[in-house]
DNA sequence: ATATTTGCAAAGAGTTTGCATCATA
DNA sequence: TATGATGCAAACTCTTTGCAAATAT
């Protein structure tokens, strides 16, 4: 099942509307393959088409909870997103210096979360583990 | 070592003045066993002195260089921070319901963060890992 | 028909900044 | 005495809100 009938489906699920704002601010969101903040997306879609601010925030919120998209809260830095369809589960490394972000993966976690959940009555939705350090690349700047 | 040596120790090595207020600052800090917000602290403080809101948000970056102090981020919510000195490494889970941070332990968390430095360039300085989902305590409530 | 959603502008929250005054080194 | 720190208010950024008009069901 791809975005769209995902969202289709939460939309009915959830007895909210399917307005063509909803469709087309989803649309671009999964043209974009990195970290995104809101300014962003709403230039990148208005490039083309003409919506609103208040309807990115608003419909955001509403992928969010179809976890059709992941927010994600460095230290420091304002709020980014992500699309979550068809993205392996995975955490990130932020560089101190250059802030430059990258992705990596660690079955380990798992067994971290799950043992949360062995030994206390804390049930898991979601979670987030961010690292902060150098990244010590060639091109890495402030 | 206690707070006030280290930060004595910080400013002197960083050619940074010891003020009466970052002193006042750091010792209502550590008398936060919780975590909290700049307002809870600029009203904590300003019970008995009189510090200014620019002041406190100054010197609250001081003291995280200083490694007296954590900042953290979850999702939605503002800035918390909580003091960090004689404090035992730990990472946070969020209740999606209540808003109640409880503090957990897992040395297993190492293991990973060990195994990012053997794989990759990337020198780690500090990391998060928030936890969210459902407390399930009795007194949970939205 | 009616209740949601949109879009705009204004309000709000939290943080940063500019600048005159103060005080540490 | 020279530079860094403080304190106030204004500015700024990001997000939310109020409300009239539009529209999906």
């Amino acid at each position: 099942m791809n975005e769209t009938e995902l969202l289709n489906k939460y939309l009915k699920a959830n007895n909210l509307r399917q307005t063509p704002e909803r469709y087309i601010v989803l649309k671009y969101i999964y043209k974009i393959n990195n970290h995104f903040d809101i300014d962003y997306l709403y230039s990148f879609i208005n490039q083309k088409e003409k919506i609103s601010k208040a309807t990115i925030y608003n419909n955001i919120e509403v992928f969010i909870k179809a976890k059709l998209v992941k927010q994600l809260q460095f230290n420091n830095s304002k709020v980014l997103y992500e699309k979550s369809l068809q993205k392996i589960q995975h955490d990130h490394l932020i560089c101190n210096q250059c802030g430059k972000i990258n992705e990596f993966c660690d079955p380990r976690i798992q067994n971290i979360l799950a043992g949360i959940e062995k030994t206390t009555n804390f049930q898991i939705q979601s979670h987030s583990l961010n690292v902060f350090g150098n990244c010590n690349n060639k091109n890495c700047s402030k």
